[in-house]
DNA sequence: CGCGAACTGGAGTGTATGCTAAATTTTGAG
DNA sequence: CTCAAAATTTAGCATACACTCCAGTTCGCG
């Protein structure tokens, strides 16, 4: 294992080429000796601080995950509004496009194939419904809850399918979609017409 | 190329191969070999009726792709409602669900790496976009024909990420999210309260 | 039938991949 | 300074892959 700091260094290095590769060429491309290539490092030397290819791959993807919910502590979380979760997911996409699109990648070719990383998704999912679901009903007292959950469940996988879009073509007009998905779902703007 | 009754049936068993294998072990899995064995045929046979394995892979998304909006002759399609279209989509994600997962997997997988493929992607999109628009200004004439588009994007967008996140957990209520996105949208059932 | 073209199977090829072995250098605590 | 552990390089291994070659078989038109 990394114990002394070049080993750390060499890590940080190898993990960087890694998500750098996935983002551009996809998971096909990111064989080992692009991943060394890159990351200017012997294949011996991946293999002291890596157990398998996988692992580096696995530790780029759960930094995806983690990285889609940045932020808020418990404090600031009973403050945020489904309007300001949704600015978080959409800054972090068009921000690190990178990210995001091994997330997506990720979720669908092999959260679809492999059942643990797919509960690994579900889970994950559940626990931004429950976010946004908070948020919807702090604005929206009204609302029963089974109401808000499914209103943020929506929204969430609108956001997702969104974001395939706009991966495939960059013209899909964020900004607006943000605007009226809000209005549909009932909150910041003006409440749909019908 | 197939001229003869045993090449054209040896074909189609080589599509069925490959489809099933797609939907089963994703792309990944997808091996040559994998192919062959299941469709009962030797490499060489599979080479004089394909170019490639990728001709034949793409040979089967392609035929995803155009099985996403199936039927409805010119005709038809001015009386087809937002609620059919929705329920076509539904109807095949939830009765083909492998198809819709080989769709899925390349749009997200190849999509995003080969501009060819997502121009292709985002072109079909449109013309989905196209179709439910016009449903809904049919339905709905008092909407303006941007705000329709904008609707119908956000419609379909929905119902992508939907699929995505009931693959990755099947508990996700299907029939609910229907009713609410129609509502949402404005369509079909009580207009939503807010 | 006859015969050329289409079809078939399976061994074989080249290549790229993930990973290992071993020899060497670097690190940093005592 | 010493020295064992950690880091690094290089060469190479085993495997799996997409694909080719070729000898033999089947097809169906004339």
């Amino acid at each position: 294992m990394a114990r002394y700091r070049s080993g750390l260094e060499t890590r940080q290095r190898i993990l960087e080429a890694t998500r750098a590769l996935l983002g551009e060429v996809g998971l096909e491309g990111t064989t080992l000796k692009a991943i060394c290539d890159r990351a200017g490092v012997g294949a011996g030397s991946f293999y002291n601080l890596f157990a398998s290819k996988e692992e580096a791959v696995l530790t780029v993807v759960r930094a995806a995950i983690e990285a889609v919910d940045v932020g808020h502590d418990s404090d600031a979380r009973r403050r945020e509004t489904v309007e300001s979760l949704v600015d978080a997911y959409l800054g972090f996409v068009t921000s690190e496009p990178t990210l995001a699109r091994i997330y997506l990648q990720a979720a669908v070719a092999w959260g679809l194939s492999d059942p643990g990383l797919a509960a690994r998704f579900a889970r994950h999912q559940a626990q931004r419904v429950e976010r946004v679901t908070a948020a919807l009903l702090r604005e929206r007292p009204e609302l029963s809850s089974e109401d808000a959950r499914v209103r943020a469940e929506l929204l969430l996988s609108a956001l997702n399918g969104l974001t395939v879009n706009w991966m495939l073509d960059p013209r899909v007009d964020l900004p607006t979609h943000r605007r009226r998905l809000l209005a549909l779902v009932g909150v910041g703007g003006a409440v749909p017409s019908g």
